[in-house]
RNA sequence: GGCCCGGUAGUUCAGUUGGUUAGAACGCUAGCCUGUCACGCUAGAGGUCGUCAGUUCGAGCCUGAUUCGGGUCGCCA
């Protein structure tokens, strides 16, 4: 091993090319892979910009070739010689064209072999992967995603700024809120028995920051939810977070139009037409039975409610009776490729998302098989038909349900299981899409109250302002979702300035005066002194970078994400602590009982 | 908390009905090779079959438990 003595890097690997032919340049980085045919070597060096290769021969100098003959992968070297063109070129790389003819080798640091290959054609289990990240990362298609992340925030850094945003940072340790996902917590030594909370978002911070005429405010800020994982979910993960005084949500989906397609165009080169499609959540629930559609295909859902009205066929009929509905698909020529054996998969998706079944009809040229259409009237059957347009070839796939929205959101998972299946999602195509007017309340049957759909804080619609405290179920938010290709990409809505209003919004969410002014009295407090109508909205700066680059794991996106039970393999974190750090802190460890 | 899938050389996998010494490819080591780029050729090393217990004359294979990883439902305002 040797130090860089005077070699200093003047160049990048991946950004030579042929017009600097002839300079003599001295470039680093590690041996992706290294061939001695003998009396000729090549060894490929590889940098965070890409790979060149380097040549060394019997005129190479005997000490430039001897170090050549030791390197073995991942070694990590500096190397000056001269870019020469290629007697035999590829395109397999960028550089193809072009080799380092060494004068010069120096080896900084060797390498013990790697448990796996730095390549990217490998195949290996994401645990050894996520162990050993840092090779893992050195991998070229697991680099760039991060390097393209870094790209995307500044992007998004110009175009707030560029529009009288300012990034201000708000709190990592903050008070503990109700409502919402459960909070990490963090022990305050100097208040014993008092803890912090990390941050599930920045909401409560941006709204003051309004109240505090800041007017327009970005944050790329990093948010902590205590919840089981997903592949699309960390604990820890990134909002891209934004908020505006004086605007309708109109202006904000607007301005994010304009975020949107700057993005798309800069990083992707893409044109996103803009306006995006708007759609209220009733319908998107209706007809896509999701609160996120994937507008990419069709097979939208129907409302056959009303074909069995009068219906004897028992499930429906009782369905009926408790005031239920009816919604089917009409998989149109897809019955030869949905078999039976594929309509049981189908079915056992409408089950996991809470279908009591999934009633199927499948019409070939053989003739019609169906779960359930014996049961029916001649009338029925073809009003059944009529309704959905039914032919040969098609596949009919109904649920009935006593909850309008068990019903649809079965349906619209069958509807996105069979997309895949069928192969009917172009990853090439962008289709974004707003869904607006949330309900403002949720019912809880655990907590036996209505909760916030989004945040107590959101502004109901004009005409839910009377019905808050009367008829939650009525009520609808002056909220909206951008939705990407079926993921959730972000969403905001406007606030409430209105102190008089988010104490009624307080009391309908089942909150005594008294719980109210402990949990938010600070926010309550701060209303009170003139605030401007403002809104705004966050994106999932992870979800949004692994869906630009085509990912599948917003692991992918993250440079060192934790994995499905919270912890990330490669520190170990998290670990026992020593009883000197928590004596400090003032907390004894009770283990959870089993029962 | 529930459900599903997986764990066999460094890596990715195969391993028949339970039966002698557990195989392949890649990687690794050594040698040869002056235009390779998934280099080639020759030789070699490399295994607690996740762990524990059980059944059996005999377990990589069967049973139970457990652990680790992945996906998912609940959960995620």
């Amino acid at each position: 091993m040797k130090t860089m003595g005077d070699l200093r890097r003047t160049h990048y690997c991946g950004e030579v090319s042929l017009a600097q032919a002839g300079q003599e340049m001295t470039v680093c980085g590690s041996i992706a892979k290294s061939r001695d045919k003998g009396g000729i070597i090549f060894a490929d060096l590889r940098d965070s910009s890409g790979i060149l290769q380097m040549v060394f021969d019997q005129d190479t100098p005997a000490e430039a070739f001897a170090e050549a003959q030791a390197l073995r992968s991942e070694y990590v070297v500096i190397a000056r010689g001269v870019l020469r063109e290629r007697a035999a070129k590829t395109d397999k790389i960028s550089t193809g064209d072009v080799e380092l003819y060494v004068s010069e080798l120096r080896i900084l640091s060797e390498a013990e072999t790697t448990p796996f290959e730095i390549r990217d054609e490998i195949n290996v289990k994401d645990e050894l992967r996520l162990k050993y990240r840092y090779l893992d990362l050195r991998r070229p298609s697991m680099h760039q995603p991060i390097v393209m992340r870094s790209k995307i925030c500044q992007v998004i850094r110009n175009y707030f700024c560029d529009n009288h945003f300012c990034e201000i940072e708000t709190p990592m340790l903050m008070k503990s809120t109700p409502e919402g996902a459960r909070d990490y917590l963090v022990p305050s030594r100097v208040n014993p028995g008092h803890f912090y909370a990390l941050p599930q978002s920045p909401q409560l911070y941006k709204q003051i920051l309004m109240l505090s005429g800041f007017d327009r405010y970005f944050q790329i800020a990093r948010c902590f939810r205590d919840e089981d994982l997903r592949a699309d979910r960390q604990p820890e993960f990134t909002q891209v977070d934004e908020e505006m005084s004086f605007v309708t949500a109109d202006d904000v989906m607007t301005l994010n139009e304009g975020l949107i397609k700057k993005v798309w165009k800069e990083i992707l080169d893409v044109d996103v037409p803009t306006p995006f499609r708007r759609m209220k959540w009733d319908d998107a629930m209706d007809t896509y039975g999701s609160d996120k559609p994937d507008t990419r295909f069709g097979l939208e859902i129907q409302n056959v409610t009303d074909v069995f009205a009068n219906t004897a066929f028992v499930p429906f009929a009782n369905t009926l009776a408790a005031d239920g509905t009816i919604r089917a698909i009409n998989a149109k020529g897809m019955a030869d490729k949905l078999t039976r054996k594929t309509i049981d998969k189908l079915v056992d998706v409408a089950k996991t998302y809470g279908a009591k079944g999934l009633g199927y009809t499948r019409w070939t040229a053989e003739g019609i098989s169906s779960s359930f259409e014996k049961n029916l009237t001649e009338e029925e059957k073809q009003a059944f038909h009529a309704a959905l347009n039914a032919q040969e070839g098609d596949v009919l796939l109904v649920v009935s349900d006593t909850s309008r929205v068990t019903a649809c959101t079965a349906l619209g998972q069958v509807r996105l299981d069979i997309a895949k299946r069928m192969e009917l999602l172009d990853p090439k195509q962008f289709n974004f899409l707003w869904v607006t007017d949330f309900p403002l309340f949720e019912y809880s049957e655990e907590e036996g109250r209505w909760m916030a759909m989004h945040h107590p804080f959101t502004m109901p619609t004009q005409d839910s302002l009377d019905k808050v405290e009367t008829d939650q179920g009525a009520c609808y938010a002056d909220a909206y979702d951008i939705v990407l290709n079926g993921c959730e990409l972000g969403g905001g809505s406007i606030r409430i300035n209105d102190p008089a209003l988010q104490a009624r919004m307080f009391k309908a969410l089942g909150f005594t005066p008294e719980k109210a002014r402990e949990s938010f009295g600070f926010l309550m407090d701060a209303y009170k002194y003139g605030a401007p109508p403002h809104g705004g909205m966050a994106y999932g700066l992870d979800r949004m970078v692994m869906l630009m680059l085509g990912r599948d794991s917003i692991r992918d996106v993250i440079a060192f994400p934790k994995v499905q039970n919270a912890s990330e393999p490669m520190s170990g974190a998290p670990d026992v602590v020593d009883d000197k750090q928590l004596k400090e802190l003032s907390i004894a460890f009770v283990p959870e009982t089993k029962e």
